[in-house]
DNA sequence: GATAATGATTATGGTCAATAACTATATTGT
DNA sequence: ACAATATAGTTATTGACCATAATCATTATC
């Protein structure tokens, strides 16, 4: 079963044929995910949020008093990546940084009212525009969808 | 001990809590990509090649005669930002273009001899990266999460 | 035969992520 | 105590990537 001209398990909507590439997890994963990533980007903008802006706001209301260098590394960002959506969001009212008095190379992070309201807020949209792109799937299918991604994103070795 | 006193289902490792994004699949589909994806492009980049363009030798070598058109449709991309990849297969003697003679706007591509033989080692050793990679999970896992992810790209709705 | 549509191309701009270099503070070793 | 080193944040720069519009040649349409 390892090699054939046909593989069965994946039929081509169109006439492509394609031996290889849909055998790919990485591949299928991409694709899977630019169904999603599009709608979150979209309904994101409406609030004037980029995907990266949104999130370090939701990781910041979550914990309060994050310093960036924290920050950075639980979205695997470079710090330097950092400064300029951070500088957006304090801008906007919608975090804001002081300095730590035991360590002055440090800015705690701490989301305003505002912000925590507009976390919720856009949270709550993204999720339902996952929920409609994924709708396809029953829930018991979603659930095991995400445990395995976690698993996979949960080996950190190399 | 961590206090996750939130949502039993998802444990972070860090510290750092987090009651929105783990819970998006569009956030951790994109991290669990990011598990893969630079491993695919190393080894890929020891041919010299990047993803898009072993993607498009791939499938010129499973469709012999492809136009130009039909592979940007079927990987979806942009046909403009198709020509630069094409004319580096075709200056490496990977594939070749051959105007059509029934109509002489379109290039038949075809994969050389040496592009197949590439195309089927990088194939090769991509799948040896994506399996040690995804080592962490069953056959049938595995399988289940194919079909998953196919069934979502599927869903060409809107 | 004029006009519109199509395939490939070129040029361009915007977003994004990675890197290196810099500043200021803090930590460590002797 | 102080020299060397490390760390947090910042800035600037770069290259990759993707989308758009304009162009040219060819084909299709009325």
């Amino acid at each position: 079963m390892p090699k054939s001209e046909e593989n069965p398990d994946h039929r081509e909507a169109s006439g492509v044929e394609d031996t290889v590439l849909g055998n790919l997890i990485g591949y299928r994963m991409k694709r899977a995910y630019m169904q999603i990533q599009p709608e979150a980007q979209r309904v994101l903008a409406e609030d004037d949020l980029r995907v990266v802006s949104f999130s370090c706001l939701s990781i910041i209301t979550d914990n309060p008093g994050i310093v960036q260098s924290e920050l950075a590394e639980a979205l695997q960002m470079e710090r330097s990546n950092l400064v300029v959506v951070i500088d957006e969001l304090e801008d906007r009212g919608l975090i804001a940084r002081k300095k730590v008095p035991t360590d002055r190379r440090r800015y705690a992070l701490t989301a305003t009212l505002r912000g925590r309201r507009l976390r919720d807020r856009a949270a709550l949209r993204v999720r339902q525009v996952e929920d409609a792109v994924v709708g396809c799937l029953d829930a018991e299918d979603r659930a095991r969808l995400m445990a395995v991604l976690e698993r996979l994103e949960a080996r950190r070795a190399r």
